[in-house]
This record gives C-alpha cells, structure tokens and sequence, in this order.
DNA sequence: GTTCGTTTTTCACCTGTTGCAAATTTGCAT
DNA sequence: ATGCAAATTTGCAACAGGTGAAAAACGAAC
C-alpha cells in the first residue's frame, strides 16, 4: 500500500547514503577550496549524483551546511518538554541549552574537531551566517513555544520568548565576540558561562561594581 | 585636487535621487506584486536607469529594502557614545535601544505607516529575514562595542556583548512573538516594555511566581 | 518477469550577479 | 564656450543557483 515511512527498504538507506555523500562531500569542498569557489555542479559530481537530485534533497546550497540543525532543534524541544516539575525556567534553559548551542547555529559541536570548522565556515561566508542566524531565530520561537507549553498557566508566550531570547541573545553575542577576540576551547564556555550568568541575575546587577563571579546556572561545565 | 567627499556637487545630489528612486520603486514594487515576483530589471526600468546600475548602488537585491540601516546605526552608536557619567549600562541601553529597535531590522518606524509594512515585507520573505537578521547582529557586534569604549574600564568586550545580546535579544524575540500573535501597535510597545524588563532585572526572577508589574527600566514611552 | 510508484536524469529556461570595455556625463580650469 | 580628466552609466557576455516538466532508470510487490 503505502510505503510513505518505512525506513527499512533499501530506497530509504539509499537515500540516506546520498544525503550524507552530498552533506560530506560540500562541507569537506567547501573548507578545502571556500564556499564560493565551490560549484553545486561538483558537489553532485563527488556525490555521484545529476546536479538536479542535489535539489531533491537540500533546497539550497546554504542548507547543505545545516543538514541535521532539525534534527538537533528536536531534541531540544523534547528535553524542554520533560522538564523536572518546580523547576525554574532558567535552570531549565540553561541546563538545556548547554547541550544545545551548537545545534543551534546548525550543530557545531558533537565531535568537537570538525565543530571549530563549521562554525568557522558558517561564520566566515555570509550567506551561511545568513542562513544560521535564521535557523537560529526560528528555532528560538519554536523554543518559545515549548517553553511556554512547559510552564502553562505560569508563562505565556511573549514572556517566554523574552526569557529565551535573552538567554540565547546573551550567550550567542558573547560567545562571537569571543571568537572574535581569538578565545578558544576553554575559554568560550567560560564566556558562555559568564553570559548566561548576565541574562539570568539580569544586567541590572552589573553596574554598580558586582562582584564578578560567574557559575550562575551551572553552565561552565 | 581631490572631490573625494563632496556631498555639495550636483554628481552627488543626483546619485542621492537615484539612490532614492530605486529604493522607493523597489520597496512599492515589492509590497504591490511581491518579492521575488519582482525583477532587478523591472526596478531599474522604474528608476531609470541600467539593470547594471543598479549593482553600482546596492551590493544585492535583498540590500535595498535595508539602504537606511547604516545611517541608523551610527545614529545609535553616536548616542551610546556620549552616554551620561554614571548612568548604569542597563538605563543607557534601554533608552538609546527604545528609540532605535526598528533601526535594527533595516529601520522600520520613523513614521509608523510605511513601518509596518516594511516589517511585514521583511519577515515574510525568507531572504530578507535572513539578510535583516545578519545586519542586526553585526550592529548588535558594533554595539557591544560601543558600550565597551563608553563605559572603557567597568565593562569588558564580552561582557558588553552579553549585556547588549540580552537585551536585544529578549526584546526581538518578545516583538515578532507579539506580532505572530496578532498584536498591534501599543500592544507591541508594552511587549517590548515587558522584554526589556525581563532582560533587566534578569530571567531569575521570573521563576517564583514574580509580581508582573512590568515598566522596569523607562521602555513603555 | 511484469507492473506500478519513486527517484534520478536531462533539458530548457529564468534571474541575480560580476567583469570588462565602450560611451556618456560631470567638475574644473582655461 | 571648450577641452580634458575623473567618475558614472551602459551594454554585453558569461556563470551559478534554482525550478518545471517529461523521459528514463530503479526498487518493491505480485
């Protein structure tokens, strides 16, 4: 009958082996000989496929660089949605978020060796800094949302998105302005730290001399 | 010797006029039969000139609905800049953002009518979105900058980009979930009341079941 | 192996964008 | 007025990304 989500027949593994030979073979052109100078044309040819089929699987040339950034955006929402009951928003997000930033601006950060190029990449081409910040900001809105489900009755929608977007807001301009600067490993996170520190004792608390320490949530992990 | 930056010469005050003409043709045209149904070549014709010339003013199709954005960003910085001695970063920031948020997305409120429209043409168009979001974190960057020098020694460069992400942040998020909801005019105002006020006195306080006055910095103008 | 629904390929075509050289316009000095 | 040099506009060719539609190849079920 129909056969719409089998996942088993070898058209299904098939069609992933190709996604994943299209997504490998850009992403390694792209960082080899820059995005521009990369033809969609050889990406299909690396991949052994017709350059019309590269359209059949991601809609853009931008998209291929975020290829799994749903997939990570899900599970987000779904660790939002089993929150621990009595637990406060903030230590939520920032719990959740903690596991997340990357998959955010397309999932920087499962392996942290390829992690550093992507978001290299991503950053260095506008047109993917274009499109990650979209993702980006949709996948705030439907955190919004989640948020918001999460705490029924107590958040609604608008304040939830306030408290994401400046959770996510703090957290993603201090992290690049780190990058920016030249940090590395370490010394991000613990910029994130300090950021998400900011957005959730609020910035009030920084002007009168506060006493610097960070660790707010438990970020610094 | 060298004209170089004249500004008084009938050459400038012309290229002034073009510049104009193609973006006032562009962005009626655009609003009238849409986006992508409208051609480069089209909004030339209306202006008068090449389809080449318009690549001499505008670097790409989606930059012409953001041509005042630039302006609008010293505008903000010059204000950052001579911020009063002794005035904390959170009042400063919520009073130069207040009359620059819409500056942000490309500058859509000097007078409110065209406003929304602009606003509804930007996030309605994927490329635009996506264009509108990057011009407003390279401001927000720029920003985070600017508050740095202003308050040189108290705050440093992340931690500025952390207090400008999270209240930019708080304060975008909060607005287009406003605006996907339906809202209009004051009710988007006191969103950004409310945003900014979570972003100020921090997203803790959110948690045990806070008194919702809102009004916390001098947002609801 | 035949048949049926999917996926891939081919092909034609449109638009955005850029490089280049020719043509035109403007600013300025005589 | 006139000429000249700098700046701007234009036309043209070419390329890449992206889309629609029909034909060809392919996998699944019988």
């Amino acid at each position: 009958m129909q056969y719409s989500s089998h996942m088993s027949g070898l058209r299904e593994r098939k069609k992933q082996r190709t996604r994943r030979a299209l997504a490998d073979a850009a992403i390694r052109m792209f960082t080899e000989k820059g995005y521009e100078e990369t033809t969609i044309a050889e990406i299909a040819a690396a991949a052994d496929v017709s350059t019309r089929t590269f359209f059949g699987y991601f809609a853009s040339k931008e998209d291929v660089v975020f290829y799994d950034s749903a997939a990570r955006l899900e599970e987000l929402l779904a660790r939002v949605a089993d929150r621990r009951p009595g637990e406060p928003v903030a230590e939520l997000l920032t719990r959740v978020l903690q596991h997340g930033m990357d998959s955010a601006v397309g999932g920087a950060s499962h392996v942290l060796d390829e992690a550093k190029g992507r978001m290299d990449l991503i950053m260095s081409v506008p047109a993917l800094q274009a499109r990650g910040l979209r993702l980006l900001f949709d996948s705030q809105l439907r955190l919004a949302e989640a948020v918001h489900e999460a705490y029924a009755g107590e958040l609604d929608l608008v304040e939830a998105a306030a408290v994401v977007g400046s959770l996510v807001g703090a957290v993603k301009l201090a992290t690049m302005a780190s990058l920016n600067r030249g940090d590395v490993g370490d010394q991000v996170w613990e910029v994130m730290a300090m950021a998400a520190g900011v957005a959730v004792r609020g910035l009030a608390h920084w002007d009168p001399a506060d006493p610097g320490g960070a660790r707010p949530g438990r970020m610094s992990a």
